[in-house]
Parts: C-alpha cells; sequence; structure tokens
DNA sequence: GTTAAAATGCTACTTAGGTAGCACTAAGCA
DNA sequence: TGCTTAGTGCTACCTAAGTAGCATTTTAAC
C-alpha cells in the first residue's frame, strides 16, 4: 500500500486491533501492509470465483461478505462462511495454493485489503510467527464447517434454525448481532433449507413466545426456551 | 521413541514415505520421530475423545480410523473423517490448542506413532519449514469439509451415495478403494442417511446397471452411468 | 459342522421438509 | 404522493427419506 494512501492509517489501526495481526510490532505490520491496497465494494456486489481467488488474498476491514455454494439445478444457495471484520480469505487457497471454487457477495458496503496472493505467502514464511494467531484463525474456520456439517447431518431444521439464532444472539439486548437485518431467505440459505421452511419454524417459534419478530427485527423473548429447542427434539 | 525400539526403523521408513515429512532430511526426521511413540490399538477399539486429544497427537502409520460424531437421541452417527496411512489427528487441537469433542474407532488393526501435543507443537515451532506440507494438509482436509458440508445441503442421498462412490472408485480395477469392505450402515454414516435408505439406493443402482454388489464388495460396472448420477439428478 | 450374530434385501408406513401459489405488507424510489 | 419491488405469512399438496419389522443370507465363533 502506497504511503500517500489516504486509507493509509486507518487501515493500519483497523490491521494493528485484527487480533490475527496485533501481536506485531509497527515496523512488521507497515511490512505487511505495503503489500495491500484498500478496495471499496458496493452492497449487493456478486463476484463469480474461482481463478481469481488463487491470485488475490483479502482482509475484511468493515462490511459483511457472504460465501456460497450454488445448486443451478434446484436454484438453491448455501452459505458456507458469513464473513466480517478481521476475516480473511481465502485461507484454503493461501495454504495450498490450489483453485477454490466459492461465490462472494457483499451484504453491506464492504472495505478490504487486498494483496497478490504469492506476496501474502512469501511474508508469512518471512514472518513464521504469524502462525501462532493464523493457524487458531485456520482452526477456527475448520470448527465452524464441522459443526455446520455435523448439525446438518443430525439436526432437524428447527434445531438448526435454534442453535443459528443462539450462535449470534447478543447477551445483553437479546438481538441478534449480524444476521438480525437477514430476509427469511439469506437464514434459510445459512442453515441449508428453503424461506418457506423457515418461515413455518420461525411462527412456532412465535406461537411458542420464544421470539418475536418484525419485519427483519427479531427479539428473542425467551432465551431459555430457545436453548431447550436445541437439547430436548420435539 | 526410544532408539532401540523394536519398531523405530520401520516407523523412519513409514514416516520418510508421508508426504508431509518426506522432505525433511534424516536427521530432522530422527527428532521428529524421538518424541513419537509407537502404538497398536486394535481392530474396532473406541476412543471416547475428547480432554485428550488436548494431550495426544497421532501419526497414522497403518489401518483405517474413523472420527465421527454421535446423536444420542436419534442414536444416529455421522462419521466426519475416515483416518487412513499418513492422516494425522487432531489437526484441529494442534493449531488451537482448545479441546476437540470427537469419537474415534479403529476399523482395521491400526499403527500409529504417538506423541504429547505440546512436544508436537515445539517440534512446529522449531522447524517451521514443515509448514510447506503440513498447511497443504490442513487445507485438503477443510476441503473434505466444505464438499461434504455442500454436498449434504445441496445434494439429495443417490447424489450423495453416487459421490462418495466416485470418489473411492480405482479408476484400474473398477474397484472401490478403502470404503469396499464398509457395510450399509458404514457407508450411511458416512454420507448422512440410514441403513435401510442406502440398502435402497444400491438396489436401483444395481437395477440401472451402474454397479453389483455381493456381500461387501461392489464392482463398478458402468462407471459413467456413475458419474450420470452425479450431474443428472433424478 | 453348528450356532449365534451381523449384514442384507425387502414391504409397508409415517413424516419432515420441499414446492406452488397467493394475498398482504413494508420499504424504497421516482 | 403513488407505484414497484422485496419480503412475509399463509394454505394445500407432494415426495424423499426415515422407521419398523421381518425373512434371508453370510460371516464369525465355538
Amino acid at each position: 500500500m502506497d504511503s500517500k494512501d489516504l486509507h493509509y492509517n486507518y487501515s493500519l489501526e483497523l490491521l494493528a486491533k485484527n487480533p490475527i495481526f496485533k501481536n506485531l510490532d509497527e515496523a512488521t505490520l507497515e511490512s505487511l501492509l505495503s503489500g495491500f491496497s484498500y478496495k471499496k465494494w458496493e452492497k449487493n456486489t456478486e463476484f463469480f470465483h474461482g481463478d481469481q481467488t488463487l491470485y488475490k488474498f483479502y482482509i475484511v476491514l468493515s462490511g459483511r461478505l457472504k460465501m456460497y455454494q450454488v445448486d443451478v439445478e434446484q436454484g438453491r444457495e448455501f452459505t458456507v462462511f458469513l464473513l466480517k471484520q478481521n476475516d480473511l480469505f481465502d485461507v484454503i487457497s493461501l495454504m495450498d495454493g490450489h483453485k477454490h471454487s466459492m461465490n462472494i457477495e457483499t451484504i453491506d458496503d464492504c472495505e478490504l485489503l487486498c494483496a497478490p496472493m504469492h506476496l501474502m505467502r512469501h511474508w508469512i514464511e518471512e514472518h513464521p510467527e504469524i502462525n501462532k494467531t493464523l493457524l487458531p484463525y485456520v482452526a477456527s474456520r475448520m470448527r465452524i464447517l464441522e459443526t455446520n456439517l455435523t448439525d446438518n447431518v443430525l439436526s432437524d431444521i428447527p434445531t438448526r434454525l435454534a442453535k443459528l439464532m443462539l450462535s449470534y444472539v447478543d447477551e445483553q439486548s437479546h438481538k441478534l448481532k449480524l444476521i438480525n437485518d437477514l430476509s427469511h431467505d439469506e437464514i434459510a440459505n445459512m442453515i441449508g433449507s428453503t424461506r418457506a421452511v423457515v418461515n413455518r419454524h420461525i411462527q412456532s417459534f412465535k406461537k411458542s413466545g420464544i421470539l418475536d419478530i418484525h419485519r427483519k427485527n427479531t427479539d428473542i423473548l425467551d432465551l431459555h426456551l430457545l436453548e431447550e429447542r436445541v437439547t430436548d427434539r420435539r
């Protein structure tokens, strides 16, 4: 990143707060940032990835993006990762250098740092101490995949819906963080179902007094009842 | 590993052939092996893991093991990973140092190398060059999880069954490698279904002339037809 | 070889979840 | 302001997949 860049200091500040990079000293941080350029992607921008992930590596500064797979035959989407501030992509291509076919779409206006993949790989080689924080991050991604996988196989849809909500609920406000403004369609994409079915179960949650939704605004009325939905299946 | 150990040379030889470690020179390889001890686990041994994965790290020398999750309520199992020669576990705990609850069961008599987790972590820190092969290995695990996840969400069971078979078919002999002797129950556990359903679709595959099974021995008669099952859903 | 246990191949039945369709409502925009 | 579009809440229906049960066959153990 050119040091005369308008967003240099802003990016540096955010990078220093990123759990993956926060242990680095100023000079190391600047050596990292020097390879990156600042990008802005508008809300609802779609990127049909594939070869591209091979060449570019991204750090999310702000906004949300989804990485998803599509089944053209059925016309269904499945959101594999919901990326937010401090997330990196694509770590799989970063690690093995192979193509990783994924669709990407911004949910908000997004700010990103972008660098050539080989440059990021080279920087890591020169700064192996980053593995102290990078490997736990990769592990957290793997855990998300694994949890998601076993849930999809072993749990029914109301359970998956309840788990999704629990994993995003704010203990204080009892509101959903990050997914509060998503449509039922997007929620369905996250748990591997369809809008109609998600809506069906949301109505049933409402009737049980678990939550109250009006227009993309969810209030968890009874967190305990929601937790029960996960343990006792009915 | 004690250098007087009966299995020392045998283990060293296998380790040297493992794609993850094969680029190491003799001395480095021996420094690795010195931390490990040789173990034998009998067929059908079950390990209820959890805290244990925190403290021990394993390399598979021979035999197959499955890592799986259980839903006690439904009494269903789901096989997350089928581990074989050259596989490592648990890489997630290795990377983030957190507990990883998984059930493990040997499918064959198995030989393993076992070391304290902290020792393995320490060895990696001292030999960062291992990341050249270790990170691609981790990435391959992630890809398995991700593929499995999207398949489970977007594909129906005959498709998942066909994909499973395709991923294990030997192009030469048209027989299944590694999963050929598994029961329908175990196959079901791998694709997130149940024995009865898997059997139903196997019978339908037979009728279509795709394959021939008699008693845990599968012959793919028409590989092309099997591939079609994956692309054209019916 | 005999016997018990495991695996397989079925039939019949139940049900969760997907689909289609439509009315209604809120949000966004000219 | 009205108009368009996206999102929501329903009903009715369909279907794949799960369940139960059982007879048969194979394998492994004794």
